[in-house]
DNA sequence: CCTGTAAGATTGTCCTACAAACTTCAAATA
DNA sequence: TATTTGAAGTTTGTAGGACAATCTTACAGG
């Protein structure tokens, strides 16, 4: 699929660049852990000893604590001095701020992406979209976690701002243990399926307004139920036992 | 001022707590440098070594790599691995970017704060215009800097989005050389002063839409001036020397 | 002048160490 | 018995040294 002719294909602008960045150990022990807490690994409230993760990833004290920094930064975790990290727990109010601020930057993001509407951009957005409907029946809510997730990516990628697809992303991860407990319900979701369904229309329609409209009421739901999954501590809606979570 | 007396009226309720975080050191630097980047005592573009910064800050190499991750995720340097930290510098399309993104987040915040008008920050919002007002004649340059930093800040404050508030602090500190940079053109800040003015205006009567108006076009204006800054390399308008640049 | 190599410098990572602070648990006291 | 005290152990915060990998610079050679 690959051959000499391809990639000669792929020099024609100045695009020499040699891979850019060797990643570096911090950031793959921050990437581990990041997934760790977004998928309800890590529970919220939970301590997390810097020894245990020196085990669990096994790099060295030091790497290990500079990509705590960064989860700390991206409020993935709290840090008390002398106190250690705790997985970040939000309240009900948290979450509505969060949401609040998601429905601004994700509904903007939207719109400028139906008033740009970059081909590749709208393809890849279909294609998002198709993974969604393939997983509709059998999907698991990890699957469809993912799938959500590439979903909302593309629309913050379509929206042509780096920095506002950035910001997104750091939002969405700080909520995504919310969305992740939200999809084992799955009579819901038909619900929500339709509403990308048509959220995604109406930007390939290039109607802002219809847009706009179409985003804050789906926020407007998603965030109602994501407050009532926190104030059940994030348990299951049907569960009564706190560590019911199923644990990625 | 303070005396014992005042230190009981303090103990009210259960507000016994001792300062509650004692500030770690590596978050003291982080500070620090974080400083010295928004001021321009490191330029855009300059590559900081971590020797050079341990002397400089005067701890150990953990603790500075600790307080760097925490810029780089804040978008303040820009590290390629075996290269070290290099002083974030913007393109005139990533200034659009973040104009853009600033734009929706703090006429957000503004709309939301007509919508609330909490006394309190309303008081706050009124002392950051006043202190404009003061230094409006004789005010450095930096002052100034301090002073509509102050005045955002209430701004966001009074969304009543801790997460917004937040989001606009970070975004500020990347475009604080910029606006340092832009308050040297005295002649101009006339024109900031009077739009300062009346957006606050428009927040205290609670008119939601003039404060969007007012607030979009005053980031278009100010969106503008960042762009021609950052086209100059971050040089003065005026100026043909290239470290011209003040260094605070 | 260009090329290739070697020396130096810097970062990435790890290890060890130790003081400061927190947590736990048992002993002492009311 | 219940509460307080205190001492041990544990964990974090910080420092310093060490070494490999990589980058940069300077120099020798064509």
């Amino acid at each position: 699929m690959h051959g000499p002719a391809d990639q000669l294909e792929g020099m024609k602008d100045g695009a020499l660049l040699v891979a850019g960045q060797a990643v570096s150990l911090r950031s793959l022990v921050a990437d581990r852990l990041r997934l760790a807490i977004i998928t309800g690994r890590f529970r919220p409230g939970q301590q997390l000893r810097e020894r245990e993760l020196c085990e669990l990833t096994g790099v060295s004290r030091p790497s290990l604590r500079e990509a705590l920094r960064v989860l700390e930064a991206e409020g993935l975790i709290s840090t008390m001095p002398h106190r250690g990290p705790v997985v970040a727990v939000l309240t009900p109010e948290e979450v509505d701020h969060l949401y609040a601020l998601r429905g601004v930057l994700e509904s903007f993001a939207a719109r400028q992406f139906a008033r740009l509407r970059r081909p590749e951009d709208v393809a890849a957005l279909k294609a998002t979209m198709k993974r969604l409907e393939d997983l509709r029946e059998s999907g698991t809510p990890l699957e469809l976690l993912e799938a959500g997730s590439a979903y909302y990516r593309a629309v913050a990628s379509g929206s042509g701002n780096p920095y506002l697809a950035e910001n997104l992303q750091a939002l969405h991860n700080r909520i995504a243990l919310i969305r992740f407990i939200s999809l084992h319900e799955r009579s819901r979701n038909r619900m929500t399926f339709a509403a990308l369904r048509n959220m995604m229309k109406a930007i390939i329609a290039g109607d802002e307004a219809l847009t706009e409209r179409l985003w804050t009421e789906h926020l407007a739901a998603v965030g109602t139920r994501a407050r009532g999954i926190v104030e059940a501590g994030y348990r299951l809606p049907g569960s009564t036992d706190a560590s019911a979570l199923p644990l990625v």
